[in-house]
DNA sequence: ACCCATATACGATGTTTGTCGAAAGAGAGG
DNA sequence: CCTCTCTTTCGACAAACATCGTATATGGGT
């Protein structure tokens, strides 16, 4: 009798009062999420398996638990896939200005070192 | 024949054209080192042992490293002290408005939840 | 009904992190 | 020289973190 733990957990989206900048902060201090939020900046939203990140998909699946549960992205389900989108009103609400400058500055970094 | 490892080791600063936004969302991701940062904003340079915060001395000392090597504060020898300034202009060239962003959205919050 | 694709949950592993206490170095002043 | 203050290094520890493999659940298609 296995115990119920598929994918329909709750899906937990704080409210954007609630956004704490020190979890903000960690969230995009990672070189995977910061790449998931910068797809997300450029598509509105997409599929989970359809990043360009090179992790195991369990990996992933925590990397959108941290990036969520600070605020930064939103789930909703479809069917058998999970959409994610970036919650950039609500960050823009609470925290003017903070999640392009910290992504245009990540770019600007790109631009004159990786690539 | 105690190993020489007194405090004149060599204090690294990166360049500016060094700076990692990575490595300086994630010195900035943690209260102590926010609250530094803080107060060296408002005051140009202070001591080490005179920032408002509630840790051991070799706590302190070691956030002070996270920071330096991320490229946020400077610190110079003067006799006995350690003087602790940020390198704001070195900042503000590399990610501009990074750091003013960053630090008015935890204040703007520490406003509306913290006091 | 069966299989496949999508995505998650769990458990484990190795690394990084924040914290401290004890010991030590360096300078200032008696 | 001795002592006091300031700050660091070292060593240790528990907690958090990124990562993975395996097992499981859901939904679509055949």
């Amino acid at each position: 009798m296995p115990r119920s733990h598929g994918r329909r957990a709750t899906l937990v989206h704080p409210d954007a009062a609630e956004f704490d900048v020190l979890d903000v902060l960690h969230a995009l201090a990672d070189p995977t999420r910061m790449t998931i939020v910068r797809t997300l900046r450029a598509d509105p939203e997409r599929a989970c398996g359809t990043f360009p990140v090179d992790v195991a998909p369990s990996t992933l699946t925590h990397h959108f638990r941290v990036l969520r549960e600070a605020g930064i992205i939103r789930q909703r389900e479809d069917g058998n896939r999970r959409w994610t989108a970036l919650r950039f009103e609500d960050l823009e609400d609470r925290f003017p200005g903070l999640l392009d400058t910290i992504v245009d500055a990540y770019d600007h970094q790109a631009g004159s070192v990786t690539a």
